[in-house]
Formats: structure tokens, C-alpha cells, sequence
RNA sequence: GCGCCAAUAGCUCAGCAGGAUAGAGCAACGGAUUUCUAAUCCGUAGGUCAGGGGUUCGAAUCCCUUUUGGCGUGCCA
């Protein structure tokens, strides 16, 4: 709002004094509080087109903006720059602003309401969710709530890979520790098969339900029905895991499914009709190398099944059935080369490859007693997304994960995000919460309420902290429109950081509450009602819990 | 070999499409409380932004290159 006014107010400027500009010169807030509330770099950018230094292009266009009202100062500085300061009246009419939107505030038109489809997690229906399900969960759903929030029409979704050779290994694993129940031993339980003691329970359940009577049906019979009840439970225990952890799904996507309905035939006759497949050494291929692979890549096998890249063909061809403008895929950073071959596909197929987007999360190393634990699913050592909820709490989860960018590797050490949670940023941001809750409580404890507050006092909000405060928030709406943009929810957190500490610095200098100045401190509880209120907001918008007391 | 990702303080990481003196947290050291909640605040110390070159008025940021690490390069999913 207000960075739009100085744009506006420079381009004026320029018009007014015949200079030529390209107006991707940038308004911000300089790092360093001496250099005032703003700064611009347009003399800097714009000198050469007029044949003029730098400094003396600036001096002029000081001299013109410094006949505005709204300008306390403009000055210039280092090899060109334009530094202003802005009546502190500017900032207590946008502070007025933020309380007036309430809960709304940030959130804005900028998505154009486009369709975006955001896949993650998609894990194996084999076993329990684990830590990088965790990380993908947590980064997918805050990037979702964010999208949403700044005007995107956003849908979560969740592919299951429910069929394939994964699926019939879940099968014979459960299977087998069936037989075991029925006094079966195996000495060498293989090493394909998974060992999670999920599977164990499994086979009790089943046990229970069918007791010994799945051994009188056909082997065939036997393991399709080991197969379904394997998949159901294990995709029940998946959805409750992702409870506790506070993501949701608009929609679940079943391979099986697909299967079932022809997707996959109606995939690979699209192909065939855009002439990309051929046959050699019994199997069909697909010629990706015409779109830029590196080599022709197998569809059906000589076994005559597909490979695992026809699947995931037909799934992205519903996506792009159903109309999205963005197709966002959260990723291991082992699926790259897999992408590439998926692209092609998506090419030959007719559609715009732009509109799908692959961000890819780097690994998570488990830290234990100093040294990295290998994780492996089928063996069943792996640290579980409910280990982690459960050890250090989903608030303090999801502010760890989101705390880095997607495109960095991770470490997360145990012991230490276990040991005290006292030493999680979290607490930090939340804290700022709780405190304003606190102080709001104890105003109204001494008939000090926002009701009875006129506006006219927030010229009293004049010290340095206080408009800081407000530039801070006056950040929100543009970094959420960052975040989004980016794909990169972990600037908020870095934000909800800042500004828990702007606040906690002004409570330690400040008194809020002091009933011999009324109108100073309802002004400040005003401001602090804002902050409680940005404070919340983003919390929110990372899955985290604003707590009105800790 | 080729491809993708990374390298910033002792540790874990930020650094907002190139801006002015590179920032947090943790760890270390020294202080602040008869409080509006100390899960807080103030201070000290800590850096050749992996090395080199280029573009630019200006580079941690963009380009090239070298080094180091992770991952990938299946008729497995």
C-alpha cells in the first residue's frame, strides 16, 4: 500500500522532470535503519538512459519529492541512492488498517485465482509415514494454506501407489508373519520382505477377523485379500498420523484405481497416436529421446506389464485434464531423472510443460548420539513422522521443518530436538503470542479496552520502536506474496522470528499498561493487538498453534 | 563420463530476482527481574560468503571454471 504510493509518487516525479525510466527499479526497506523507512535505487538504474551521474540525477528527484506532504526527508546517499522518511502519521493510518482486516490481513488477490494442484508426501501404502513424509507434509500443506491465502484457488493431493510390485511384497510379507501365527518358522525371513513390526500387527488383526480360514482359498485368493486389508489399515494408519500432524488432503489419487479405469490404456493410446511408441525385443517403447531424453525408455515390458513410468504418464495426464494452470510435484531429490522422463511424456502427450513444477526436497539426515542413522522402510528402521509429533510436539515439527528451504539438506538431531523444548525457536514466536494475550488481559482487568480508543491518539505511538514495529508488519502481505511465488514457506518462519523479537525487545523497554496515561497505553495496547494479530496469522498459516497462554 | 542439488560464524541455518557496514538461533563469556509471564531483554566474542575468473556504478546473490560433498543415470517403484 504504501510502497505503491512512492512508486507512484516517483514515476510522477520522473514524468514531471522529462527523465526517462524502466520501471523495474525496486522500492524497499533498507537494512539499515539510518538509511530511513525506505530507500529506491531508480537514479542508480536509470542515470546512463539520461546521460547523467547517478547522484545528480537523485539530487533532482529529491528536490521534487521532497515538496510532497507525505515525505519527512529525502536525502541522498552513497553513489546514488534515494533514502525517504515518511510522516509518522503514514504508518498509524496503516496501523489502523491492519486492525481493521483483522484476520484477514496479508491475504490478497495476487493468485488471480488460478487453479494450482499441489501434490506431496504420495508415500508407498507399505508401511508408516515417515520423517521425510514429514518434512514433504509440513512444507506442502504451509505452501498450500499460503497459496490459498494469497488468492490462488489451491487443492492438496495425495497419489497412492497402491499397485505394482511394492504392494504385492506387502502382500507376502504379511503373509507370511500370518503363517507364522499358525506356527509357521521361518529361520531367514527374506530380506525383500518388509520387517516393521506394523506387519506383525497386521497379521493379528487379520488373525482375529479371519482366524485360520484364509488358508481353505486359493493361494491367489489368500494374497489378494492380505493385499486389500494390508492397504486399507496402512493407508487408516497414514491418515491418522497426518492428523496428528495437522494436513489434509482435498483428494486422494489411487493408482489402483487409475488402473481400473482405463487411464493407463488411455495414456498409452494417446501416445501411440502422437506416434511415440514402438516396438523392439518384445516391449513397447516410448521415444522421449524426440523431447530431449537421453534414451528411448521402456512402457510395457516383456512380461508384458507396464513399467512404473506409465502410471505416473496417465496420472499427470488427470492433471492436466482437470484443468490446472499450475502443477506443483514435491519430490525426493532421487526422482529428477524420473522427471525428465515424465516431461517428455507430457510434451509428446500435447501439453504445456510449463505449467508443471518440480520442487524437490533434499534428503533429512537422523542425527542419534552424533552419527546418521540409515533408514530403510522394508527392514522397518525407520524414525516415524509420529516419533517425531510425538517426541517434540507438531508446533515444534513443523516450525523445524519449515525453517529451512526446501533446496537445502537437513540434519535433524534426535537428541536435540528432543531434549528441551525450550530451546526451539518456536516457543520463541509463540511466546510473543501468549505475552500480548497476557497484557491484553490485565488491561481489561483495569477498564483499559479498545472500544473506547480514538484514533486521534496514535500520533502518541512516536517512538522509534513503534513505527519499526509497524513497518515490520506493514512486510507481511508482499513476503507472503514471496513465499508463494517462490515455493519457499520457510521465509515465513524467518519472518514470525523477526517479528516475536521486534516485540519482545519494545516489552522489555516499554511499559504497555500504565493507568496514569490512558490514551499512550491504549494506543500501545492497539499496536500490540496488531502484532497478536500477524503473529497469529502466520502461526496459522504454518500449522502452528497460537496459544494464549504458555 | 553425464545430469541434478548443495558449500555463508565452532554447530544448525537465514540473507527477500544484484544494493549501502553479511544476519539469527544454539554453544562460550559478562550483565538485567520486589515485572505487563525471565520460554524474555542488554552486552562481548566469533567471517578470505569453498578457490579463481567474468558481467556491473555495486556480487554471498547472475555467468564461466576448479575443488569438495549428497543424489541420480534400470524392462525396480
Amino acid at each position: 500500500m504504501i510502497k505503491s504510493k512512492i512508486f507512484s509518487d516517483i514515476k510522477d516525479s520522473l514524468d514531471k522532470l522529462n527523465l526517462k525510466f524502466n520501471e523495474n527499479f525496486a522500492v524497499e526497506v533498507p537494512h539499515n535503519i539510518e538509511h530511513g523507512d525506505f530507500s529506491t535505487n531508480v537514479a542508480l538504474l536509470n542515470a546512463k538512459k539520461n546521460k547523467m551521474k547517478p547522484r545528480n540525477m537523485a539530487e533532482k528527484l529529491a528536490e521534487i519529492l521532497n515538496k510532497k506532504r507525505n515525505y519527512k526527508s529525502v536525502n541522498i546517499a552513497g553513489p546514488g541512492f534515494i533514502n525517504l522518511r515518511l510522516a509518522n502519521s503514514i504508518y498509524h493510518k496503516a496501523l489502523a488498517d491492519i486492525i481493521k482486516v483483522k484476520k484477514k490481513y496479508g491475504s490478497s488477490k495476487y493468485g488471480k485465482k488460478k487453479k494450482v494442484l499441489l501434490e506431496f508426501i504420495s508415500a508407498n501404502p507399505t508401511g508408516p509415514l515417515n520423517i521425510v513424509s514429514a518434512r514433504a507434509g509440513a512444507y506442502g500443506d504451509s505452501l498450500y494454506r499460503i497459496m490459498k491465502f494469497v488468492g490462488y484457488k489451491a487443492f492438496r493431493e495425495f497419489y497412492i501407489n497402491d499397485a505394482g510390485n511394492q504392494v504385492d511384497i506387502l502382500a507376502e510379507s504379511l503373509e507370511l508373519r500370518y503363517r507364522e501365527l499358525h506356527g509357521e518358522r521361518f529361520e531367514d525371513f527374506p530380506p525383500e520382505a518388509y520387517h516393521g513390526e506394523y506387519i506383525k500387527d497386521l497379521a493379528n488383526n487379520l488373525n482375529i477377523i479371519d482366524g485360520s480360514k484364509l488358508f481353505h482359498i486359493s493361494e491367489k485368493d489368500r494374497l489378494e485379500r492380505m493385499k486389500n486389508y494390508a492397504l486399507e489399515e496402512i493407508h487408516k494408519m497414514q491418515v491418522a498420523s497426518l492428523k496428528k500432524f495437522d494436513v489434509n488432503f482435498e483428494n486422494w489419487m489411487s493408482e489402483r484405481k487409475l488402473r481400473q479405469e482405463g487411464i493407463l490404456e488411455e495414456a498409452l493410446s494417446y501416445l501411440a497416436e502422437a506416434n511415440c511408441t514402438y516396438e523392439k525385443d518384445d516391449a513397447i517403447w516410448f521415444s522421449s529421446t524426440d523431447f530431449g531424453d537421453e534414451k528411448d525408455r521402456v512402457l510395457i515390458k516383456t512380461d508384458g506389464n507396464p513399467t512404473y513410468l506409465v502410471p505416473d504418464i496417465a496420472y499427470h495426464l488427470t492433471k492436466y485434464q482437470r484443468g490446472f494452470d499450475i502443477i506443483l510435484d514435491v519430490l525426493g531429490p532421487d526422482h529428477h531423472a524420473h522427471v525428465s522422463k515424465l516431461r517428455a511424456a507430457i510434451q509428446a502427450l500435447g501439453y504445456d510443460i510449463k505449467k508443471l513444477e518440480v520442487i524437490y526436497l533434499q534428503h533429512i539426515n537422523i542425527i542419534k548420539h552424533g552419527k546418521i542413522v540409515k533408514m530403510s522402510k522394508r527392514a522397518g528402521k525407520i524414525v516415524t513422522m509420529d516419533n517425531i509429533v510425538q517426541e517434540v510436539g507438531k508446533d515444534a515439527a513443523r516450525y523445524f521443518f519449515l525453517n529451512r528451504k526446501p533446496s537445502a539438506h537437513l540434519d535433524f538431531d534426535l537428541e536435540l530436538a528432543k531434549k528441551k523444548s525450550s530451546e526451539n525457536p518456536v516457543y520463541y514466536c509463540q511466546y510473543a503470542h501468549a505475552r500480548i494475550c497476557s497484557v491484553l488481559k490485565k488491561a481489561k482487568k483495569a477498564k483499559l479496552t479498545l472500544k473506547d480508543f480514538d484514533k486521534k491518539n496514535l500520533k502518541k505511538l512516536n517512538k522509534d520502536e513503534e513505527i519499526f514495529i509497524i513497518k515490520k508488519m506493514l512486510e507481511f502481505p508482499s513476503l507472503l506474496i514471496a513465499c508463494a511465488e517462490h515455493r519457499e514457506p520457510h521465509r515465513l518462519a524467518g519472518y514470525i522470528h523477526d517479528l516475536a523479537g521486534v516485540f519482545h525487545r519494545y516489552y522489555a523497554k516499554y511499559k504497555i499498561i500504565d493507568v496514569t496515561h490512558k490514551e499512550l497505553s491504549l494506543s500501545r495496547l492497539y499496536l500490540i493487538s496488531a502484532i497478536k494479530s500477524v503473529v497469529a496469522i502466520a502461526l496459522n498459516l504454518m500449522g502452528i498453534s497460537a496459544p494464549e497462554k504458555m
